[in-house]
This record gives structure tokens, sequence and C-alpha cells, in this order.
DNA sequence: AATTACAAACCGACTATATGGTATCTAATA
DNA sequence: TATTAGATACCATATAGTCGGTTTGTAATT
């Protein structure tokens, strides 16, 4: 990326670049490319050091989990503060930080939960209890069958968007989002 | 499975055998599961009889592919038959092809077709050509909004099943899918 | 202020092993 | 007899993880 020396000591910071180089080489390469050597080489730092912050690479999975859900719920967090809505106010809000082009990113980071989901089926499973728990939380909201819609295509385009299917073109996303959400009108 | 003993030289049998071997490997374990050994291991046959049939892992992964493909395939063209509307037949057919319980073994294989996108990032490629070519043939019924979220929803719910997460449970499938289906009624 | 003591960050060579793939052989079938 | 199916043994290498060491920051002690 930059050829800018990096500046040592500073394990906060080396920690974010491990998890941003795995996530690129994911993205890049696929599964098989999230070798340690290859973190290693994409963060520029030592093996050694690598294994140093995160001890296996099982621990190095759980980690990046937990940083891009972490990153997640962040952004739902804004989206639902910024639009409160009363009804499907999770939803449309899971859907938005999904798909909306407007979150940084959505359209690399978020593909990387399924690759992972693959290499460690139990972060399937916290996935599923997340989204369980936040389920409960909602359930004033957002336990009806319209919400659901909206989620289960929201994790359609997610999908079809980490495949780069024909409903990822920006013009049948837009197509299906005015949609969807013209649905919460009638 | 069965103890009884495997008739050999029957290389369609083997074959289907083989297949059917990698695709519960990858259900059992993940991805990482998916090895020539342990595919020979729970096909019953040697690593070199596998290799004979497919003669890289790569290869493997490709005829795996193919073989689910055509499976869907096929099921989605009996569904158009048995339900040949006008409307969004395709979509439907596609909704019911992956979420419908009555279509055999539709909550293991399908999520495999994900795990292979993972490893090998050409076969997600092939799906979006295929789905693209699918498009193109059923522009007339099902190039609109109401079917883009049909299958759209449909991917979800694959997604969601993959991962056992809450919309995957009976109660709310059925509620969804009733959900979408009186969406064409009104 | 200087020194000492300790811990945390980081390095890179080394090892063990899992795994993809090859080479060669036997047996069945046509 | 030629060809295909399949078995067995083996090889080469990629890669996860270990380990001993070095450097750098920090905080107490003198």
């Amino acid at each position: 990326m930059s050829d800018t020396p990096i500046k040592r000591r500073q394990p906060k910071i080396m920690r974010k670049r491990i998890l941003d180089a795995a996530t690129e080489a994911i993205i890049d390469e696929g599964v098989d490319g999230l070798t340690l050597d290859e973190v290693a080489r994409r963060a520029e730092v030592s093996k050694g050091g690598l294994l140093h912050h995160y001890s296996s690479k099982q621990v190095l999975h759980e980690a990046l989990f937990d940083y891009l859900l972490s990153d997640l719920e962040e952004t739902i967090a804004e989206l639902i503060d910024a639009n409160p809505h009363t009804l499907a106010r999770f939803s449309l809000a899971y859907f938005d930080a999904v798909c909306n082009p407007n979150t940084p990113d959505y359209d690399k980071k978020r593909g990387v939960f399924f690759a992972l989901f693959a290499v460690q089926p139990e972060l399937a499973e916290r996935w599923a209890s997340w989204l369980q728990d936040r389920m409960v939380e909602h359930a004033a909201t957002d336990d009806h069958a319209m919400a659901r819609v909206l989620r289960l295509a929201a994790d359609g385009l997610w999908a079809s968007n980490m495949i780069d299917g024909p409903d990822s073109e920006p013009a049948n996303r837009e197509d299906v989002t005015l949609f969807l959400k013209n649905l919460f009108r009638s």
C-alpha cells in the first residue's frame, strides 16, 4: 500500500494493520489466501510479530470476526439513530448497513464474513446467535414477515454482491431498494 | 453409511459416491475438511482411485460445482413445468428450489455452493454468469423488482439456512414464503 | 539524573506435518 | 490383449506453529 515506513511499537495500530491485511487477503485470494505468511507479508510484519499478537490462525479468525462484527454493529447503531422509525428500525438499518453504497467498504468487508463461516463453522454459530439476540432485542419492532423479507433481501444482496452477480448491478440494486422501502408506505 | 460392500468397476456410481462424499465433507467440516484424503476416505475409495476420476483438487471442485448446478437446474425446470405461471416463473421456481423443504436435501447441498465460491473465486464467476444467462432467457417474465426481491430473499434464506440463523426456523420461513407469494396476488 | 529491572513488541530461522500430486503396479472388463 | 478402474507406496512442498534471541519502552530505585 503506502511506502511510508511503519511506526513500530504501536500494538493497537499493528493489530489493525494485521486485521486489515487479513481482510484484503481473503478478498483478493479467497480463503486459501489467508495464510499466516501472506497476512504477515501484507501487514509488513514478521511472522513472529504476527503470532505475538494472534497466537494461532484460529485466534486470528476469531479476532477478525469480532473486528468486522463490531464495525457492523457500529454502523447499524448509527443508522438506527439517524432514522429512528418505529417499524422495522433494526431491519432497515441492517439492510442499509449491508447494502447501502454509502457505508464504507460495504462491498468488500462484508463478504469476508461468509468466507470466515466457510473455514470456521463455529463463527457461523456465533453470527446466528448474535442475530438471534438482536431479534430478541428488537422484537417489538422487527418481528414480522415484512421485516424478515428485508433482512433476507439484504443477505441476498450481500451474497450477490460478493459473487458479483447480476443483482448486484447498481441499477438493479436501487430498483430493489426502492421497491422494498415502498412496501412500508402501503 | 451402508456397510454393504461396494460394487467396484462402476465408474458412474463411483463418481457419484465421490461427489456426494465431497459434499458431506464440506457440510461436516467446512472447506478445510475437503481434503483429497478425507474425500477418499468417505467415498471408501483409495486416493489413487479418486485421482483417477478427478485428476486434481481443482478439477474436483469444478465437477462438484457442475454436479450441484445441474441438480439445481433440473429442480428448477421441474418446478417451472409444475407451476407455469407467466409472471416471475423463473424466480418463483428458483425460490422454491432453494428454499422449499420439499426439494431433496435442500438444506444441505445448497450451502456447499458458498463454500466452493470461497475456495475457488472463479466458480463464483461461473455462477454469476449462469444466473446472468437465466436472466436473459427469462427476461420477459422475470426482469422486474418484485422478481428480484424474490430471488434475493431466496439467497438470503439460503445463506441463513447454511448458518442456521433465526430466519431459517420453519415457522419464520413459512411466514416469509406466504408473504412473498401474496405479493403476487395484489 | 542515572541506573537497573522488567515486560512487551518483534524478528527470523527452524521443525513437523498435512496434503496435493506422481509413479507404478494389479485386476477386471470389453 | 488393450484399456480402464482402482490400489499402494512414495515424493515435494506449503504452511502452521515453536523457540531462542533482540530491541524498545517504562517505571521503580538509587
